[in-house]
DNA sequence: TCAAAAGTGTTAACCATACACCCATGC
DNA sequence: GCATGGGTGTATGGTTAACACTTTTGA
């Protein structure tokens, strides 16, 4: 089967930069390639659109064959496409982003029969095409992103302690903050609801768990409030 | 001449959304479609992107028939490829915005044999395909945009008042600001040159001329500052 | 008893906001 | 002389930033 155009139509990918957190490093998902072009290289995972499907559709079907999971946090990150990025053939591709609950759908080391695996985001290998200006993109919009939208909570495990969402915020941010402030604003936005639950076996004072209440986030936001890290 | 792939390929265009500022409006370029589908229907400029090209290379051609000028401030927005967009094909539309100094390069009625014609964004007409969701995409990223990185400038002649800015702040923000405030904290940025250079034939006292001085901003940025209405 | 992280308030500096009058000019 | 927009300073309240010690727990 064969298809026929008028004009030279360029062929569209779509490739995704999927973040974790696992309390120390923020991980990018890699896939090792089988094929030629750069074969035996790490890359994005992604993979051609299909003719009948959305952008989204596409990725979030690259996706769930590599994560296991469907559910996640995906946004549009920006649309690459230089003549010779690929050498095969004129590939646009529209990257996006996606954070995932590492703890949650525990490390799965290997899906779909692909070679795969987290890299912390400081030592990341060599990629094939243009993938690593696409990494790059991404952490950019990540860093920016994270401090005026409450997306930090989607990579974390729903009930997290306040150390370890400032840890996070740390991490994404390479800054430290002060702790007392961290919390003192955070609390104050009434984002964060106090469980009755605690930190166990942990060789210092246990810390509260806390989760995120959207509903409220989103309640507050329809009457002018904006979240600011 | 016709061109055969194995797979399915969508085409792919751009489309620009444009705008321009006359002293009272914020307008959007908007051309009138002289082939169907949607013939007739006022739709954004745009285009093709030819397989040899890069994106921002196609959007800079469709709008230098367009506009006439080619040095124009253009930044990559949003890729649009819901499968029925187009009714035609599948049609993925990676699509830009523009500013552009009206002022400078006189409102040209009409170029490249086309009608065109400047819309002030609160009285668009209805448009063909999806391009008033892009429009308001375009808006929305322009109003967040323009907070906090110096490209209202964009849309201002070289030489303008303070008066001029702030109004176009309030233009494009839809509120008002405080007169002393604004200027306070503009100048106090050090971003803007005054010039020895005054209104004339003004029917009230002649506001002074200033200029934006990027080199200045750049340098600035090097060093952490970060641009904030 | 030591190490490790949790939890907790106050102060000072800075920044954002609100606000009103005189000035220069052309008609 | 009147209408129009240009230009200017201060006071207040709120926000941010800096900062150190006690608590709890397991090893």
């Amino acid at each position: 089967m064969s298809f026929t155009y008028e004009y030279a139509h360029p062929a569209v990918t779509v490739d995704c930069v999927v973040f974790g957190y696992d309390a120390t490093d923020l991980k990018v998902l890699l896939i090792q390639r089988k094929l030629e072009p750069f074969k035996g290289r790490w890359s994005l995972p992604g993979g051609f659109v299909q003719i009948n499907e959305s952008l989204e559709d596409a990725a979030r079907r690259e996706l769930s064959g590599e994560t296991g999971l469907g559910k996640l946090f995906l946004e549009q990150l920006y649309t690459f496409g230089e003549p010779k990025r690929d050498p095969r053939e004129r590939v646009i591709s529209v990257a996006y982003y996606a954070l995932v609950k590492l703890t949650d759908h525990a490390l799965q080391a290997a899906s779909d029969a692909e070679d795969a695996a987290w890299f912390p985001v400081a030592e990341l290998p060599k990629l094939g095409f243009d993938h690593e200006r696409i990494v790059e993109t991404a952490l950019r919009r990540l860093k920016a992103k994270v401090r005026y939208e409450p997306i930090g909570f989607e990579l974390l495990p729903e009930k997290f302690t306040l150390g370890e969402l400032q840890r996070l915020y740390e991490t994404v941010l390479e800054q430290s903050l002060d702790k007392r402030n961290f919390r003192k604003k955070l609390l104050g936005m009434e984002l964060l609801e106090a469980l009755d639950e605690y930190q166990r076996d942990v060789a210092h004072r246990a810390a509260q768990f806390y989760q995120f209440n959207r509903a409220r986030y989103e309640q507050l936001r329809k009457r002018g409030f904006n979240f600011e890290l």
